[in-house]
DNA sequence: GTGAAAGCGCTAACAA
DNA sequence: TTGTTAGCGCTTTCAC
């Protein structure tokens, strides 16, 4: 029933280790052993089985793919179908396959992690996400096994790990002086989950921007939120509460920014007339929302491109050291950022018209 | 190095078989025996190796994703990661791995499932999309292999497949009808791509509900987009500048109803007021619009979830007959469709306070 | 340039 | 209840 490369070799009458090194396209096999050869698997619709070759030759040729717990609305952020196709991207070139992680909760990945590494079940792993005390970057981290971080990791205990990152301190800081420069001070940070190591660098962006122009950070301005949408409308909520609400926001994501126009939008209070909003990421729909949204582009797949590249570069040439990688980002400007004008003071909702 | 099913055997002073037994945790083996096995399996930390496994067993445990090709927008749309977050869940019950295609073209998807299904990489395929005349599905439907699709076969000499699917014509139908009692007359149509099963069948909901109410429709209510927001967008200036705009409209997909949402508002169309829409889909952002839309919500994650049950169900009884199961919709109505107030004739963006 | 044969690490049929 | 053994289909030394 199966093809084997043992009919094949029948056929073409020639060993079984030749069909082999035919597939392989060694170079010490003669043109016309291999084209008698591929003849032959053509006949007989010959394909080799995967696991075999694994097995023999200790090498999977695919990439394990570690999303954040699918529990998480995270998940559903249009962030990870591009990076993933950044990932797709590179890794088809190089005939790596993904396989991709399923667990609902941070036990349930580690586990899943530790499966494909001991199990053999891929080359290496690229990890979506960097939190904060990561359980499965410690794990991978005792284990000598090509992986790749998209993110940076917190803990510099962590030495030598590959990663691919934004310089989000850097965007976070430009952001706020933008802001700044518009002629806001009071000026509102709401972040993602503070477990993320995105969030600690956006937050010390911006701390620094204010420090830097001689405002004193008010803590009642930094709010995190770990629930995209949700996240964004309670965000709006604290904000806009405060006896000195902010004149302007800066959201670590576009999706909790669609969840924060939202509720302005519900509060009457008009962006960016009322209130200005620069975010981070740049996916898809940012552009689509009224008004279209100003944000920061980080390039989401490149992010998963070049987290392939060093991946595999990591698992074709072992011993390799660490890399690091920066893609770079850029603000897009967009409607919902303006000068501050001064007229809103003190209260939310006063319109500027 | 690397710890084997033999190695523990020798520590706990059994077979080889006897491990395996135990790892399968076979009910021939003594209670005593497998602890025994177990302890040395723990002593030694040993992990089976999954291509052994899958090459004797014949079965990978993993099943594969076929997502759409990755070059298309409509890979972005957030629609993906929830129904994948359904088929991870039951995968990951039943303790199967999920293994993605990244072809970015359909040839290249052809060839990396035929490279799944020949080279025994997965026990089964999902394929995420159902096209007329998918090449993907012909293949498939030759090969006596277990794959679900998710949404129906076009074509009904496809016997015998076993799929996933809404009630897309009820749905469209339905739709057609609460604006057609909302006193819309001038409904139109902004279908998604062609080659997609999904947009025959809500263009025929849609024609239906229009006949029974005896309303002819017109042909330049009815225009296809491919892309998901340029689409959406393109959709508004074609139907504007018609002599007789519509007064509602039906968009495929809620990412599109935003890039219609975006333009409408450019043009300083208001909804509802001047133009009720309605989608489908309900994905996590789209009650984040402004106003937020009125959209059927299809159920995606138990598309999703029943799509992995029904294949791992055909995976584990070969030669089951195929099972279709109909995901029911529902209506969520928010706040861009409103009763057609007979202001707005003629004349595009005349507004209705 | 090609063949023979040993294994990769596991499962499963057959024995015992 | 457990052990023996023959594969699963391929790669890869080692000969020639």
């Amino acid at each position: 029933m199966t093809v084997t490369i043992k009919d094949v070799a029948k056929i073409a009458k020639v060993a079984p280790s030749t069909v082999s090194r035919v597939i392989s396209d060694s170079p010490r096999i003669s043109d016309r052993t291999k084209e008698k050869v591929r003849e032959a698997m053509k006949e007989l619709g010959y394909h080799p089985n995967f696991n075999a070759r694994s097995l023999a030759s200790q090498s999977t040729k695919t990439i394990g793919v570690v999303m954040p717990n699918s529990a998480n609305k995270t998940f559903q952020n249009p962030f990870f179908p591009e990076v993933i196709r950044g990932i797709s991207t590179k890794s088809h070139q190089l005939d790596y396959g993904l396989y991709l992680s399923t667990g609902q909760s941070d036990d349930e990945i580690l586990e899943e992690v530790q499966d494909m590494v001991q199990g053999k079940r891929v080359d290496g792993i690229i990890i979506l996400y960097s939190k904060v005390n990561d359980k499965v970057l410690d794990y991978l981290n005792t284990q000598d096994f090509p992986f790749t971080l998209i993110g940076r990791p917190y803990d510099e205990t962590h030495r030598n790990i590959s990663y691919v990152n934004n310089d989000n301190f850097k965007a976070a800081k430009t952001v706020t002086e933008y802001l700044l420069l518009l002629g806001h001070k009071r000026i509102a940070f709401v972040g993602g989950n503070l477990d993320y190591v995105l969030t600690i660098d956006h937050m010390e962006g911006y701390h620094r921007a204010l420090q830097n122009a001689g405002i004193e950070p008010r803590e009642e301005y930094v709010v995190f939120h770990e629930e995209l949408q949700e996240g964004g409308q309670e965000a709006v909520i604290d904000l806009l509460s405060l006896s000195y609400p902010p004149t302007a926001l800066i959201v670590a994501d576009d999706i909790m920014t669609f969840g924060v126009m939202r509720m302005l939008n519900e509060m009457d209070v008009h962006v960016p007339d009322d209130i200005s909003i620069i975010s981070f990421n740049n996916v898809m729909i940012s552009e689509l929302s009224a008004p279209p949204m100003t944000t920061v582009d980080i390039n989401i797949y490149s992010l998963g491109y070049e987290a392939a590249n060093l991946l595999i570069d990591q698992i074709l040439h072992t011993g390799i050291e660490a890399r690091k990688v920066i893609v770079p980002h850029k603000m897009v400007k967009r409607e919902t950022c303006r000068r501050y004008s001064g007229k809103n003071t003190g209260t939310a909702g006063g319109k500027t018209v």
